[in-house]
DNA sequence: TGCGATTGATTAATCGTTCAATTGAAACGG
DNA sequence: CCGTTTCAATTGAACGATTAATCAATCGCA
């Protein structure tokens, strides 16, 4: 089907290894004259040959591909614009090095391994890696270099480059922001199911601390929340004097915000909603959304790069790195009032 | 580093013909006794063997990869919401079916063939595939098949297969709200620089049949636009009475709103605005913007369900397909007013 | 008993490159 | 004129898998 190097070399009456040599060969040890380079370059061209980068990748060189593992890649609802600038910024960082990025599909975990290690990637961004031993298990045994984005706290374990957002800060801002307006009964919103997503733990326990730190055990006020309307009008009926609500995400803040309106709740007036990934969207919510922003952009780049140093077998000048987050305040929050 | 198949079959005591044939032998010929397989399997298992991908893509299998081209890819302004919802639709065909996504990196356009015919792919998502002359030269000479996502009309070419939304019905549908809504005098804003994208030029010409239709020739009335507040100022100020403007994309009809803005220019009070592709994203913009719609999730999915077909050597069912559009009426156009 | 068919297993060629080792010839120095 | 160096070019062994071809042993059956 397509040309190959040694269907060249013989257009051309010459060896497989001066085609090689010519078309690919390291600057220094080129030992082809002039004349007959001009010609192999020639007939490859008229030939329109194509080096096959799977025998290449083979015989030891580099694939120029990394790797991308996305849970729930095809969910919109993990929010379309946290992914679109995390690609972008791995993109920005990959493509002028000549990389291109693969995104794996979903897999049961035990097989993940397999998909890292079968010699297509150099290295793989893992965003929101888990923490259970059996990933810890399959981290170990990982021939290529990982970097793990948004996976929570760097010195929980040797091994990957973590990149990050200084999940506890930002909650902190948020916390902060409430309490100075004068809230005191603070319910912070897990995740759907169990609470298993790095972050998702991460940001909990710093909820929890920010609110013991003013004096307040919140242990009881996280909730794993099911999107449901009838959780929200139990929650809401038992006249539990929750004045504040903190999602997890962008999404989770967004969903109360809906919920909130079929039951009739008015936000901020009643009830103020924050959510942590402050995007754009935040802007098209009613009322727009408070959120805590973490750069995420500059973190996929950041992480973009750290692993194609690695890849080129340099340890990176920095281990790894936590970015700040910052506050955007918008309509979603006020003073509380009496209900 | 990596364990090999060699090795396993050294460690079991067998030749690495049994081995693969047991660990991935097509059902019909194997020819190994189950002792000896469930000896094999635990060997592989104990040693934690993955198979190399790259040598079993030159040995003529699948790599199970397909590649996505997609031109100005880090650039948020392309639309982040279409992107995403692009992604989206071609993952939840691929994943499940085990595929990998391979985001090609941009090239000079001399060098794509090279990306794509390296063997690494079975084939491609081209998104925005131009019609020069030499990018048809390219396809002409790819042995992989080619899906073209939103590249213009099917029919100006054989080859590759074409997956896109109905342009001109789009454009219709906009045009016939405006006039509907007394409009006569319309600008049509085109890409930025040259128009060359295929969708562009067709959405374009698209304008001016539906302008046509109606017995006004609009051959005047398209710009090619450098999103800067001096050229909206001066077609301002020169006085051209248009009283609406409908933008290529979301994109640029969303500009247009910022630069009526900077300028005082109320909207839709002055000037109705219409864009094309209609995300969540119009709904953020103020005033949020009545758009063209085109199903771009649906349009995506399908695309990677024909390439697969066609990696499988499966002539797909209905060559090209065409999309229906729909408008999403919102707060940019109004009855047009004397200035 | 003898012969073909079947089963279980191995050998070795192959996929398209790369590159260390090798060859052959020309140039050079004494 | 011969041994050594330099240069140009080729040979052939990997890389890690798949698989057609082959082989040896066993089985069935007339």
């Amino acid at each position: 089907m397509s040309v190959t190097l040694k269907e060249v070399a013989l257009a051309a009456g010459v060896s497989t290894a001066a085609v090689s040599k010519v078309l690919h060969g390291r600057g220094s040890s080129i030992r082809v004259s002039p004349e007959r380079a001009r010609l192999i370059r020639e007939t490859a061209e008229r030939l329109s040959y194509y080096p096959n980068a799977l025998a290449r990748g083979l015989r030891g060189s580099r694939t120029h591909t990394v790797g991308l593992i996305f849970e729930n890649f095809g969910d919109i609802s993990t929010g379309p614009l946290y992914l679109s600038q995390l690609l972008g910024g791995v993109g920005t960082k990959l493509f002028p090095n000549h990389y291109r990025l693969t995104i794996l599909p979903e897999l049961p975990h035990d097989d993940v391994l397999g998909a890292i290690a079968d010699g297509q990637i150099e290295g793989v961004i893992w965003c929101k890696l888990a923490r259970d031993e059996r990933t810890q298990q399959q981290i170990r045994n990982c021939p290529i270099p990982i970097v793990a984005l948004n996976a929570g706290r760097p010195e929980a374990l040797c091994g990957p480059v973590y990149v990050n957002c200084d999940n506890e800060a930002g909650i902190e801002l948020a916390v902060e922001h409430l309490w100075n307006l004068g809230h005191r009964k603070i319910l912070f919103v897990n995740e759907l199911q169990e609470v298993t997503t790095p972050d998702c733990i991460l940001r909990r326990e710093a909820f929890l601390d920010s609110m013991a730190k003013r004096g307040v055990d919140a242990t009881g006020d996280t909730r794993v929340w099911e999107w449901n309307l009838y959780e929200f009008r139990d929650m809401w009926a038992s006249g539990e004097p929750y004045t504040a609500i903190l999602g997890w995400t962008e999404r989770a803040a967004s969903v109360i915000l809906e919920r909130a309106a079929e039951m009739g709740v008015r936000v901020p007036e009643d009830l103020s909603v924050v959510g942590f990934d402050s995007t754009p969207f935040c802007e098209s919510t009613t009322p727009k959304l408070t959120a805590v922003k973490q750069p995420i952009f500059d973190m996929a780049q950041h992480a973009a790069g750290v692993l194609l140093e690695l890849t080129q077998g340099q340890r990176p000048a920095n281990d790894s790195v936590i970015f700040p987050c910052t506050l955007d305040v918008r309509d979603s929050t006020t003073i509380p009032s009496q209900r």
